[in-house]
DNA sequence: GCATTAACAGCCG
DNA sequence: CGGCTGTTAATGC
């Protein structure tokens, strides 16, 4: 169980619901730390918690018929996933890879169907993460031939910054170009050269470990 | 050829 | 000093 402020803090949807949920709510997370590299879970594991990521930063990755690592999405942290596995009580689909030192909060399955079953400000959270989701992974699809480096790079960095999925979080972020290759499955020096292209375009800001996201739109869109 | 890995100097915190 | 960055050279598909 995690402190009301802690909640509060973590987890932005907490906002919406009732006295009486948010308490429900909280006495089901637990948080837990991760170190750099460590997995979360493996595909085909067992993982019955909903889960937001606290601190850090994680990889989902699969791997795909021919063998070739396909990162689904990263996370920042503000993020939660997993609702999907939670719901249909399934194995997990997919490897989670903590990038770096990160701390993630774990709901446990029954009080996630208790909210599911009894929060509306919940359900509408849901309904708002799944659609977003989806709009990632229907870009997905065309990613993977269509775009090349620099538009990989760009859309996975515009989904670290979606303001539905990350409210009030920022321009910022604190991140290495490794960190951001591992994401979009590119090389370190790849990714040094990708931002250096969306930088001369206006898009973003290049910093010491982390970015500055100017053009969120533009950048979501770039080389599609 | 193009991207990835390796290697290294320079810079930042 | 340790980690990150920007570049170049070697290597692999």
């Amino acid at each position: 169980m995690i402190s009301a402020a802690r909640l509060r803090e973590i987890a932005f949807w907490s906002a919406d619901l009732s006295e009486q949920e948010f308490e429900h709510a909280r006495r089901g997370i637990v948080e837990k730390a991760y170190g750099k590299g460590a997995y979360i879970c493996h595909r085909g594991d067992r993982f019955d918690s909903w889960a937001g990521v606290t601190e850090g930063l994680v990889k989902l990755s699969t791997v795909s018929r021919n063998g070739k690592a396909v990162t689904l999405a990263g996370l920042r942290a503000g993020g939660w996933f997993g609702e999907g596995t939670v719901l249909k009580n399934e194995v997990r689909q997919y490897d989670l890879v903590a990038l770096r030192d990160t701390r993630m909060a774990l709901m446990d399955r029954s009080t996630f169907l208790w909210l599911f079953e009894n929060s509306v400000g919940f359900n509408r959270f849901l309904v708002k993460q799944f659609n977003e989701r989806l709009g990632q992974f229907i870009a997905l699809v065309e990613y993977d031939r269509m775009l090349d480096a620099p538009a990989r790079l760009a859309r996975n960095i515009a989904s670290l910054f979606n303001p539905a999925l990350y409210p009030g979080l920022g321009m910022h972020l604190q991140v290495s170009q490794e960190e951001i290759g591992l994401l979009s499955g590119i090389s370190r020096q790849m990714a040094n050269k990708s931002l250096q292209i969306l930088e001369s375009k206006g898009l973003l800001r290049v910093e010491h470990n982390g970015i500055t996201v100017l053009e969120l739109e533009r950048l979501a869109r770039y080389g599609g």
